[in-house]
DNA sequence: TAGGAAGCTACACGCGTGTGTAGCCACTGT
DNA sequence: ACAGTGGCTACACACGCGTGTAGCTTCCTA
């Protein structure tokens, strides 16, 4: 069954590392702003003057967390790379698993805008799985693969960022045993079957195409060019 | 084309729609714990106080920043139903459409928790266009409707919880006349390529319900019961 | 063994903030 | 004409917070 969250660093345990992990933790559940250095300090079993102390401010404290973070997944996604598992469907699928305690986390650090390094790290590994895909692919991709990567990581982190919403509409918690079936089930559903048809999609295209050549009008606020944004 | 950011509605003009209006400009900007209350008092040409004289608190105003986005985007569906515009392709694409000066705060509100009833008629436009689509589906869905709305209207959302990460990838600001359409475009090839073929979500799914019947071992944090989540 | 750096604490400062209070102005209905 | 109500302002308070500073202890090193 593949990856796990990985046990603590050797080099953990140190304070230092408990109050990153109390971060996290604060970060993830409060979010930036309602998270207090106190708080974190008092989780840690520290004195606030320490997390001062090790990290200089709270904006390098988060930055810490974030590069934590990206640290986590990129030896997550190499975990599952070199794993020769046959189980794992996909990148985008696969990057989101296991996170465990830093799921929260991840979901603020990504609406609030920190954490850009690793969704373009995020971003690079949904590329190369679809390279590979494209290959299997019936007609040739016109749109650039980058753009199309981008898309796709955020749909997939979509399920975390708005894990709460997902989970009351569902009725479940999805990030608890009892939801992740019935998530799983749904995510597989909604990536077998396309919202639109080939056929569609380039008459849709040819439309947009059409649209943007005859008219250039340009008003960044009432219309922005295409009906299908 | 079709539908537009109404106009202020005749009520406006008012003082407290004012306020609204420059709240849902500061949160959206700048998050709800960064934004102030003077702030927003000065954007909107009025006194602090009077901020106060007219919702309470600041909470208080922020739940009514999520009443009228709510109304908002209820007037902007029942107008695309109504409108027997050929061009719109779903609903989920076309909620999206014209918000304009919302779409920030709809970012923070939705990752910042507020905005439920939002996301929850949101998930019911999206059930109601899925009872439809479903028709032209060649293999019955045996997952629960609501549960498949939930998770499209939390993908088709994505795009503008995480807009700036998506821009920043893509290396277009995508909410501009110059990055609508290559948005678009790259929008279009997502919808009209599952990620997964029947038959591969059809062996995962067998895969999954016998991993479900196997191993009830259900540690919340380290193995969360499937391999793909 | 002496020196010093690093880990760590206690305490205080100052600022920005949401909120509270008192009161003015303008308009309305009688 | 006049009371009264609601829109609106100015000002002050209290509190929580990030940050600064001084100093203690522990352990490594020369």
């Amino acid at each position: 069954m593949a990856v796990t969250t990985a046990g603590p660093d050797p080099e953990d345990l140190t304070a230092r590392a408990r109050i990153r992990d109390a971060a996290l933790l604060h970060f993830g559940e409060h979010g930036f702003e309602r998270a207090t250095i106190r708080g974190i300090a008092e989780t840690a079993g520290v004195s606030s003057g320490l997390v001062r102390h090790h990290f200089g401010s709270k904006q390098a404290l988060r930055e810490a967390c974030d590069a934590h973070l990206v640290k986590v997944v990129r030896r997550l996604n190499d975990q599952v790379r070199a794993d020769p598992a046959p189980g794992d469907i996909n990148y985008v699928a696969a990057s989101r698993t296991a996170l465990g305690p830093y799921q929260r986390y991840l979901a603020r650090a990504l609406a609030e805008g920190s954490a850009a390094t690793l969704f373009d790290e995020m971003v690079q590994m949904t590329e190369q799985w679809l390279a590979e895909a494209d290959t299997r692919r019936p007609d040739p991709p016109d749109v650039d693969r980058k753009d199309r990567a981008a898309v796709f990581t955020a749909m997939a982190l979509s399920i975390t960022v708005l894990h709460q919403h997902i989970s009351r509409a569902m009725g479940v918690e999805v990030f608890s045993p009892q939801g992740d079936l019935p998530l799983a089930r749904a995510l597989i559903d909604v990536y077998s079957h396309p919202m639109l048809s080939l056929e569609d999609a380039s008459v849709i295209r040819a439309a947009l195409d059409k649209t943007q050549d005859a008219s250039p009008r340009t008003d960044p606020h009432t219309d922005t060019g295409a009906t299908l944004r």
